[in-house]
DNA sequence: ATGAAAGCGCTAACAC
DNA sequence: GTGTTAGCGCTTTCAT
């Protein structure tokens, strides 16, 4: 006998109403609806979604796609949205999108066929038109975080701009030799993010008349700008000051400094994007861009579109979050020392 | 129409040969066979899991109960899981259970209880003898991760012994003047481990008759192990070698070293536990406890009981990872410089 | 080796 | 307001 009949059938009534009660929907009078929530109390019945789901089409899940957990801006988007779908009663399954995998494929066309989902959030996933179109034959509302997105609601930051506001940060305090770490161009993560902070800090550079030929590669990663941190201050004739892709690089690179006899800030100005938690024990000057807001932006997009599934769809728009100069301000004007 | 019946009249065959073709269950002619393989991949039909699980009770998918997903031990663990996960064609259910949160009784009660999984893998999570049988009363197999459960198997690391490696480490070097910087002992993380590598520390102090009075509480993460660090080496009368109770803590420590002009690890050497991908970068010496293969071997033995639900349950073991030095060595003796 | 029919646990029409 | 009935899409006896 299904669990919800046992719950009735000890209120006295039908499943239809131990239903109602329980869901609250339709009609249910209050001494009823009483008696039922305190036999399902008793009974500790908690209703089976599949069940729920086979009928309704509606799963209360919704799925992550996503490249990275191990990274400080993923892990830090994925607990705002956990947190957000946890307030909703929403679980969440994470599809853990290695970028060029083999299982990318496999993703798409098993794991997210199942639509076990009321929706997906795909978190810095650049989407082919093939992918795209694929998800959205599900029929299930799609939000992605970290660039647009052609045909879906996406958010993120404007990646040049956002560059270009570090770098005239730097130019503003008087530096003249800086010099941009970042992403390799021939390795790009999705939304060419290595190329679009490439883009702001050439634009700023240029705008300010100066030479921007200070540009080192590396695997976008803290290890990555240790390593391109070495390469660029072992160089006696070193920039005064370095603006970083992503915070996790800037951070690489203040180690390899240190590791150098440099001081920072006071010998060297680093600025990042991201605004990380571990800012202030680097002295890290960093663009925030609040992770875990987009995160929980995300989220109430996304819900917005499950519950409204039956209007019209609303145009696709790509929200800009907005970037600013996180207070932790540690960069300095060059051969400037304490504050 | 359901969409295995599409598939079934495509190749002209019932649903239920249509099924038993497509899960491998039961007699099916090879041209028959075949010819459903065909049709399902022409409509590009996926099963239905939630209709699927509602008869057979199997949901290929697995829950995941973990606090942080933000640390660099958890993130590392998770994604262990994910991939081992993947592989076998489950999902994975997150869930984020913050240490103490009020969240915790709805995990438990609500989410869990709706058994959306075959199996939960707990990370780090020390159930109450309430939890555990609440969680043994949906029938689902459950394995944890970091420390002995009473009545499931665990796997996870010897932590005091662990400690007492590390500190015996130091001492092997020379180092007398050794100082312990761990977790907050009033804070105490799941499975007290906090305490159980302080007690190692302690161990392994009087075993070599030392006094053991260097101890230092903080907030078990990098900023915490900064904090202690500037503490603890700001003191002119500053230990030679630190044990620090996870390698988060041992990098804020060295960092605050660094802040501090002292050399890492020419005059403070610095041990940590996790075997940290970032230990090299820091010249810190850590001990490497595999926390992928946590993840990896957690789901073996979840996929074990999974399949074999219907035998005796086996006695609850708890395994322990065998942890070792990591090759990364760069401790020294003290008062040594260069390798 | 295949098909017909029952039913997993729930919700949604529709009657009353 | 409440009960009756008919499925949701699939797997699984049980016949054949």
């Amino acid at each position: 006998m299904s669990a919800i009949a046992d719950v009735a059938k000890l209120a006295g009534v039908s499943k239809a109403t131990a239903s109602r009660a329980l869901s609250g929907k339709g009609y249910v009078a209050e001494p009823t609806r009483l008696r039922v929530t305190e036999a399902a109390a008793q009974i500790g019945y908690v209703a089976s979604p599949n069940a729920a789901s086979l009928v309704t089409g509606q799963t209360k899940n919704v799925g992550v796609v996503i490249p990275f957990i191990n990274r400080w801006f993923f892990a830090e988007v994925l607990e705002g949205i956990e947190e957000a779908l946890l307030d909703r009663g929403y679980d969440m399954t994470l599809y853990n999108l290695s970028a060029d995998s083999p299982d990318r494929g496999r993703i798409f066309e098993f794991f997210l066929a199942r639509k076990r989902f009321d929706g997906v959030i795909a978190v810095g996933v650049e989407m082919s038109a093939d992918e795209t179109a694929r998800l959205h034959s599900l029929g299930k509302p799609v939000v992605g975080v970290g660039g647009p997105l052609p045909g879906i609601h996406t958010i993120g930051i404007d990646d040049v701009a956002t560059a270009r506001l570090a770098t005239e940060h730097l130019l503003r305090l008087g530096h003249t030799a800086i010099v941009h770490i970042g992403g390799r161009q021939a390795e790009q993560m999705d939304f060419a993010v290595h190329g679009k902070r490439l883009t702001g800090f050439l634009e700023a550079m240029h705008a300010a008349g100066l030479p921007a030929d200070g540009v080192f590669e590396t695997e976008m990663s803290l290890p990555g700008g240790y390593e391109a941190g070495l390469r660029v201050l072992g160089d006696p004739r070193r920039p005064t000051a370095v603006f970083a892709a992503s915070d996790e690089v800037a951070i690489g690179a203040i180690i390899a400094a240190r590791q150098l006899g440099i001081l920072v800030p006071a010998e060297l100005s680093v600025i990042g994007i991201d605004g990380h938690e571990y800012a202030d024990m680097f002295r890290l000057t960093t663009l925030e861009q609040h992770p875990r807001s987009q995160g929980t932006l995300a989220v109430e997009l996304l819900m917005a579109e499950v519950g409204a599934s039956d209007q019209l769809p609303t145009e696709p728009s790509h929200t800009l979050i907005p970037v600013d100069l996180a207070m932790r301000v540690s960069t300095r004007a060059p051969g400037t020392s304490a504050s």
